[in-house]
DNA sequence: AAAGATTTTTAGGCATGCCTAAAATATTTT
DNA sequence: AAAATATTTTAGGCATGCCTAAAAATCTTT
């Protein structure tokens, strides 16, 4: 029985792993949860004794077997209830993630099972992301950004970087949704900014967007 | 925003309230919430502080208009949740009330509307209680008890008043459910216990039992 | 490899929400 | 109405989870 706090812990540690080879440092787990790196000390220490994670002083987290189970868990909750918002109640793409942060906490395996069989047994969140199986098994997708496109090529838009509010409106905006293909046509020169098409439009996106869209060649 | 305690602490308040006419006391909130009468003694002096309560040192709590919205929104919540657990996920009604315990607390106002339209907004929930609208207005049905009727006389069968899990498994293995009708048939002088027909079949159960079972005269 | 810079840990505080035991108040009994 | 009983509050502790500031360890630079 892990309190919101622990679970948040865990939860940043495994998400911050994905980008480190070795132990996931205590100042980028208090950035990644707003809080002061002597508080992750603290929370760190508590985990390692509840064998979540293994923690050596001054190097950094990692987590267990055991905290890594613990993790998907959580993330597979949080995922489900983002589909759920999305496909049964409506809501759009960008308003989902705050509740989802509520909702991950809520303790029943039958629930999050009852919850994944009514919605289909859903394999990915409205953003693109893999959700995880009752036994913690994820399918990871080697992770192609738009940006690594040759002039030419085509991709079809799978998932978000960033999916941050204000940058999953600005896709709505320009009608880029899960799922679309995306020829790349041009890069500019200045800024490295891209000319795509999309269906019969064609735009053009920052480097930066395009480097914020994952996608698979076709 | 009030914490997942005083959420608590309101909602015990408030469903006190109705069996007594003034303030609720320090000890029956201890009781219902499994806790020291000296902890709810701190809690009603910050409730009071956020104009929740009415609280007079010695004499008890009494919601104000505020609070009572507020317990009637946390009510609302837990409602709608059970409705959705049973209906939508397949529960047994003897199963929900932990899990809506949990998810009563979930903060956002989008999200509970979204459920009530989602259900296509149920007016009671699994146990017969009826559920607050957004404004906070809640239908109170006179609760007539099977106990209540003479011999001879019908009842519908529209809630139950403890709802804990072994006296709703108890209905289920007589297949007494919400809605069904209920004939008072005769009663046994030596324990009280009623003899009652039930569609087809008739069977007896103890005077505790009846009064447990919340019905309307036909 | 020593100095300087950065990161991490320790030490000590604070708010919340719980507890027990003692004191204060209210209620019931005689 | 005083005594006995019951209820409620106060006082003082404890765990959790956060904080700031200082000390310790590690990393980077020269």
């Amino acid at each position: 029985m892990l309190t919101f706090s622990e679970e948040n812990h865990i939860k940043s540690i495994f998400h911050l792993s994905a980008s480190s080879q070795d132990g996931v440092s205590t100042n980028s787990i208090a950035e990644n949860l707003n809080t002061k790196a002597s508080s992750v000390t603290e929370m760190l220490k508590k985990l390692s004794e509840k064998s979540l994670i293994v923690y050596k002083k001054y190097h950094g987290a990692q987590l267990t077997e055991l905290g890594r189970k613990t993790a998907l868990n959580i993330i597979r909750k949080h995922r489900l209830w983002e589909v759920f918002l999305v496909e049964k109640l409506n809501f759009k793409w960008d308003e989902v993630h705050d509740i989802a942060e509520q909702l991950e906490h809520i303790q029943s395996q039958k629930l999050t099972n009852q919850l994944d069989k009514f919605l289909d047994f859903p394999t990915h969140d409205p953003h693109g992301d893999p959700i995880p199986n009752t036994a913690g098994f994820i399918k990871f997708t080697p992770k192609l950004k738009l940006s690594d496109l040759n002039i030419g090529e085509t991709g079809k838009f799978i998932g978000v970087k960033d999916s941050s509010s204000t940058f999953l409106k600005y896709l709505d905006k320009r009608k880029i949704s899960l799922g679309c293909n995306i020829k790349v046509l041009h890069q500019e020169d200045f800024d490295q900014s891209l000319h795509i098409g999309l269906d019969d439009t064609n735009l053009t996106i920052s480097i930066k967007s395009a480097s914020n869209l994952y996608i698979t060649k076709i």
